[in-house]
DNA sequence: ACGCTCGATAAGCAACACTGATGGGGTGGG
DNA sequence: CCCACCCCATCAGTGTTGCTTATCGAGCGT
């Protein structure tokens, strides 16, 4: 189980093609066939099928085991990287779309600081691997629970905020004229699922006891305008934090009742923070 | 990163010894020296101090990565192993001392299971790597919470039972009469810190604000009645759950009024179990 | 001062991991 | 229908790696 052919094997897996994969990654196609067969050998079964080239059960187990691997590999590099030398520049810090609430957007510096937005899963994986010095991730929790978060890597997490949620909803919906709703009530509604943007529905349907919330258009990228426009036009509902939620002409956004859920936002780094970045964390965390 | 280099550095850091580390694995001294030279020319940063052999601070992060990845490779080959071929020998259910509450044990089969009881990070570790089939893991949650697991692997867990806590006090205590407890009350006593038997003394430390709740004597084992004895000889407190925290001479169990936490045990497994360990699966969850 | 143990280093050798070339099986175009 | 093409498997060759044995210098206890 060579971290190199572990490699090959994810990318052979995601082009579904071993002559691709050797371009992507340098080698000659023979090369690439080797890893494959000698990882095969290794595990003792076969881990993909050729023409056409898919993996076979016991090759989507190791699928899903080798990124959260291959992550970790990389983190405890940047880890030891960083203990090593600390060279203390530009302070970047990676943030999920909904985790930048006006608390967090007050206490940023006025230059100096680059933001990334990116995916939920992105955020943790950033920090450990050195490609961001703090981040920001959100999520629903009880409230003053901490949110679930993958342990990637030894990593480090404070509440910065927490405020309430609300649905957004098409002004033609029956219910928009509500001063609030229960979750429960709108399970069998049809919900935008935009993971990236930080609508954890499988979230909501395990609170919702495994049922409902079932998804209508599914939207990939980070950009919540296109959400809200979306809700606006009638294709799903979504839930989002209160400042987020903003009520756009033809949406309108009621608080939640029920469950007593927020939205909370946490700030994760790895290690402890030096330099700019403590300045930057010690003010995101005076907020809370 | 060689998995095998990896494993080296664990072994000589854990031994503070090459050439007992050379032994250990049947490799020559010169060979450990190698392989822990190559890592350091890797990383670009010694990792160990020789004479004595000690973790540099770059070590003592990769020490703190080693141990993850290496039990997730293990797990990623049983996974695969698992799905490859399902022999379906005799099943084995890893456990938590504490974990063995009366509707666990009531749903065990007569006979044709073995029961490991492990620590509590050994639990899942077990079952990733295919040293159990099944598992049962205990701690401290909010009522109908999950508890927080490491996810060394792909993991899923079913609540199995929930009950309420108890605080063992020495009889001699001046608490000892009363009816419940509060447990912020005892945050200044000192407590027996037993990580193996499930007394999660750090958890309660952060469910206290991070103070408090200083430990007494470490009591090394999964042993409970030890621990007991040792509650009712005066060393410290005990926080178990009802049915194990039984009074015994010369100690009473106090319910716990606040916070309101309770002890829940979950099942967890790796991937969807089949043939006994299902029957068994149903059975305990039918007990929640 | 001596002997012992520990870790680093040098040299040798076998196994390994690539490359380039070749072959067989499937597919699409002429 | 057959040929050209693309794909992956396999083979032989070669440079590199990874291990062993052997030797050395340094610290430590006697």
């Amino acid at each position: 189980m060579d971290p190199h052919l572990l490699r090959t094997y994810v990318t052979v897996a995601r082009l579904a093609s071993f002559s691709a994969a050797a371009r992507e990654l340098g080698y000659t196609q023979s090369a690439v066939s080797q890893h494959i067969a000698a990882l095969e050998q290794d595990l003792g079964t076969p881990l993909l099928t050729r023409r056409p080239v898919a993996p076979t059960a016991a090759g989507e187990r190791l699928s899903e085991h080798a990124g959260p691997l291959l992550l970790r590999l990389d983190a405890a590099r940047a880890d030891i990287a960083r203990t090593a030398a600390a060279p203390e520049q530009g302070l970047t810090l990676a943030t999920t779309p909904t985790a930048l609430g006006p608390g967090v957007l007050a206490s940023l510096p006025a230059a100096g600081a680059t933001l990334r937005v990116l995916p939920r899963d992105a955020v943790p994986a950033a920090v450990v691997t050195g490609g961001a010095d703090l981040g920001l991730v959100d999520g629903l929790a009880a409230p003053s629970d901490p949110l679930r978060l993958p342990d990637v890597a030894p990593l480090t997490t404070r509440g910065v905020a927490e405020e309430p949620v609300r649905v957004l909803l098409p002004a033609t919906h029956p219910l928009a004229g509500r001063l609030a709703l229960r979750l429960g009530d709108l399970a069998d509604a049809r919900w935008l699922d935009a993971p990236d943007a930080g609508l954890p529905l499988d979230r909501l349907r395990a609170l919702n006891g495994g049922r409902g919330f079932r998804p209508s258009v599914r939207c990939e990228g980070t950009d919540l305008r296109s959400l809200t426009a979306l809700a606006a036009a009638g294709h799903g509902l979504a839930l989002l934090p209160a400042s987020a939620a903003v009520s756009v002409p033809g949406a309108v956004a009621v608080p939640v009742s029920e469950p007593r859920v927020v939205h909370r936002v946490e700030l994760v780094h790895a290690g402890v923070p030096a330099g700019a970045a403590a300045v930057l964390a010690a003010a995101l965390t005076a907020v809370a």
